[in-house]
DNA sequence: AACATATTTTTGCGCGCGTAAAATTTCGAT
DNA sequence: ATCGAAATTTTACGCGCGCAAAAATATGTT
């Protein structure tokens, strides 16, 4: 394109013959117009350098294109990566993701619901902090914006997408009784719905096999899930206090922090002769294969989470109001056996 | 607030009492106006739920309170961990960070420019991808939008921030070479400046001390450094063409990847008896401390880069074009010796 | 060639707010 | 109480584009 510079639209119209009403049909969606129109407008972009003004355009159109994505906190792989995922497949179908991250505190993430409400984004994908989110800002939020939820499954939005703890762990429980020793649980102070239903879960799977459950609940509230798995890890393997020598822990990050504390205390992990502790931990973080043992583990389905979400909020966001209930959609996790359990 | 809802600024002038172009002024910068005005506003705001309309403030203001964040790869830890910093400063400055990945491919990179020019942004923070990125995207980027480029130091933009590899690296081999073995040193497809500056350093560094710099370079372009490490690790080991007992890798991820190829193998790695391998990372991503061993690498200090380029973009930003040369800001790296050598 | 239909053009208003200039009010200091 | 500076109000226009309705034109069919 040439060094010609158009400021608005008006003067696009000029330069290209075309009116303004229909390139701005054209800008909105190519196919709408004619293709010999197409063709016109597309060999004057490639001449002069234009393009619409997005702010101009979001205000006066009912529906932008913005799809709003916000996580508790970005910096965890499990969310980066399924960040990663979801937009991709917002670009490609045409939208403009745009993404928040709460960094585990309430005031930020009410901050970027605020803010994002106020892009009148055609639609949201959301995973709430959880026990630490803000349920009314949430739910006036969830009001205005076509709303998908996933990992977390607070009860607002149109629908949820996540895994199944009530199948996950069980087939965890089960692999570890099979093999070993029941396991005990480790938990961080449930944050999210996804902690209690794993700690509900664990219980009963063990009582189902006729086994005593065993919590451990650790402390530290904030989301260095490694450095609190390495700290209670010492402290427990220093006290002798852990209930048995297999630890499920309630996510990977938390496993990978105990396997720190395991080999700092030179303590052998994994299921074969000579070792003192299994652990496993839950979700199969990217990195979960590259730990020292590799990390047992369940897997969640980031990219299945990530394209059925995207799927259902268009089919929301293009109107198939029919569903009457708010569905809510499991993936089942599957074993990932390496040799740390 | 009550459930009233208010459209637009004219409608809250009216329950507020307040004249429009001051309610502007009051929500362009509080402090601007009266105290007594502050505060009656801030009253209507407590009862009245309105927010200005972002599209039609940005519109008109030739200034806009965004701030756009490009990173290569959100979904690396080191990225997450100082676009987090980022952010924060930015919204406690009263900016609004918007943040894009180019998720590792230039296409990506160049949407992202371009819709981020568009947005019109008061300001930029980039790391660009580096030999992937399309120079002339960058620098017709970088002329319009008052741009600090950090991390990898692509010749754009009206300052760099950094690490400072021809101090950290150095640092690096000296140790390794007093307490040891000398390293080679294992690199990728050097993606960015970084990684060239890196092996020069260590070449250099070697040399310095009397030693035969041993580059081992891998296969594979992609972001999946661990990966990488841990296939390049096994073979290595297999086919025993590792020239020293002593790895330097170009980066934590690749030793975390080599780490695991290494505890595969069976090999004990450390600087204790019985340990067959060291191996040293550089940058001290959040995770190398719960590694196993825990790795020894050096430090990037997140903060310290976050907070400068932040700082020295805002000075950019208002009016402080006094320099005259681009300035580079390099930190100097702090070796972190833990375990793994 | 004549017609029905699809597409484009013309015209003109509206969105919500920034901003400028002049008139008015408020405030603190004397 | 008086005055001048500072803040606010009034008035009015502009930003770039969406969108609606009517008129004009193009397209494809028989």
């Amino acid at each position: 394109m040439t060094a010609k510079k158009i400021k608005n639209m008006e003067e696009f119209s000029k330069v290209s013959g075309i009116s303004r009403p229909t390139l701005s049909k054209y800008f909105h969606d190519p196919e709408s117009v004619r293709k010999t129109t197409k063709a016109k407008v597309e060999s004057a972009l490639e001449e002069y350098d234009y393009r619409p003004n997005i702010f101009a355009i979001n205000q006066n159109r009912k529906l932008t294109k913005t799809i709003g994505i916000l996580v508790p906190y970005l910096a965890d792989p499990f969310f980066a990566e399924i960040v990663r995922m979801i937009e991709r497949q917002c670009i490609e179908a045409g939208f403009w993701p745009i993404v928040f991250s709460a960094h585990g505190e309430r005031e930020l993430e009410n901050n970027a619901l605020a803010t994002l409400k106020s892009l009148r984004p055609a639609g949201a994908l959301i995973a709430p902090m959880g026990r630490n989110s803000d349920l009314d800002v949430l739910r006036a939020f969830t009001d205005e914006v076509p709303t998908v939820v996933f990992d977390s499954n607070v009860a607002v939005g149109k629908a949820f997408v996540g895994s199944n703890n009530f199948q996950s762990i069980p087939l965890m429980v089960d692999y570890l009784c099979r093999t070993g020793e029941p396991p005990c649980f480790l938990e961080m102070p449930p944050v999210n719905p996804n902690a209690n239903k794993r700690r509900d879960a664990y219980c009963m799977a063990m009582e189902r096999l006729g086994h005593d459950p065993q919590v451990i609940q650790t402390a530290g509230g904030d989301w260095g899930f490694e450095r609190i798995g390495l700290e209670e890890g010492v402290r427990l393997i220093d006290e002798r206090s852990l209930p048995s020598d297999t630890i499920l822990c309630s996510n990977d990050r938390l496993a990978i922090g105990l396997l720190a504390a395991a080999y700092q205390k030179g303590l052998r992990v994994g299921h074969g002769p000579g070792c003192a502790l299994r652990i496993a931990g839950h979700d199969d973080h990217p990195w979960s294969r590259f730990t020292c043992p590799p990390l047992t583990t369940v897997s969640q389905d980031y990219r299945a989470i990530a394209e059925r979400s995207v799927h259902i909020l268009f089919g929301i966001m293009s109107g198939e109001d029919a569903e009457e209930e708010r569905p809510e959609i499991l993936f089942e996790g599957k074993l990932v056996m390496r040799a740390s359990a």
